[in-house]
DNA sequence: ATACTTTCTCAAGTCAACTTGAGATCAAGG
DNA sequence: CCTTGATCTCAAGTTGACTTGAGAAAGTAT
């Protein structure tokens, strides 16, 4: 193990923040992470690189993708460690995308108590579905309201498990 | 095009849910609908198949795996069409889902309160990252409280770019 | 110097949830 | 019957975020 030095191995990096070695060198390698080189070859890290790795970690439990992570990353300063007040900057970004999170979780609870009530579960009719943020174009009305589910015609025989 | 029949091809269900073919195929194929076969072997669903796509694509939207939705769409009859009943059972469940997930959202929310204050996001001492739902096992104190920063040893060279 | 662990580089594999492509067949209007 | 478009099967490709494996070199304790 090595001694006393300010950076870390990638076995360290991956102890202190609970990720696989794998992992840390994935990010290294995908430049979401700075790695430095020791003579030999193998990759350094600086303290502050764990708090990356940290916020990436924080940050895919939010949901976010690992380009969106980058997106925030950028924004830290590439020449100097980050510092404290750079990292509020951030984590005040992580509380606006949990809170608009929580309004679009409402939104759609709201709708859907609705369709509780009218059991329709149909695309283009679900409020669910059919939210703010994203809506179908879809054809003529789809009748989920039952309309005629007799008049039996063409013969058909089971699917073939599999 | 079919012209009247209480089936529906693959992309009639297709037109109606706004998804593609493929992936009702990829559906039916899996198992979480149902296709029956025409006479000559072409997929056939009834109406009711609709409804299940339908949830499907909600379910989704609301992040759940399609295992987590056969878990659902396996509580519904398989000898009969299911009813109003059935599916405003399987709404109140999404509904109890989202609430669950709101609330997830809340408790991140108020400890990240608490991490803007402290500008820590250290996996091991943040509240985020360690919420009651998951515990990282993790060595002895990191401190990301700036304990001694300098001491500079081992020479580095910068990561060739990649 | 020896032994042992860690790390290195690639390449390839994994998993979910589909999509794409090739070549053949089905279905329906004219 | 013929043509056109929809479907079929099966294999392989895609994307994201990694993991696994092989074989070699680095790093550290004794």
């Amino acid at each position: 193990m090595p001694r006393k030095s300010p950076f870390l191995t990638i076995g360290e990096v991956a102890a202190r923040t609970g990720l696989a070695v794998s992992a840390i060198r994935y990010y290294a390698d995908e430049g979401l992470i700075t790695a430095l080189r020791s003579e030999g070859g193998n990759r350094r890290f600086t303290r502050s690189e764990i708090r990356k790795v940290s916020f990436i970690a924080i940050s895919q439990r939010l949901g976010f993708s690992l380009a969106e992570i980058r997106g925030q990353l950028d924004r830290l300063p590439g020449d100097r460690p980050p510092t404290k007040a750079d990292w509020a900057r951030i984590s005040t970004g992580f509380r606006d995308a949990i809170d608009e999170r929580m309004a679009q979780l409402e939104r759609l609870r709201d709708r859907l108590d609705g369709c509780i009530g009218c059991g329709c579960l149909s695309l283009d009719t679900c409020a669910i579905y059919n939210g703010d943020d994203k809506a179908a174009a879809l054809g003529p009305g789809a009748n989920w309201v039952e309309k005629r589910e007799s008049d039996l015609g063409r013969p058909v025989r089971p699917q073939p498990a599999g």
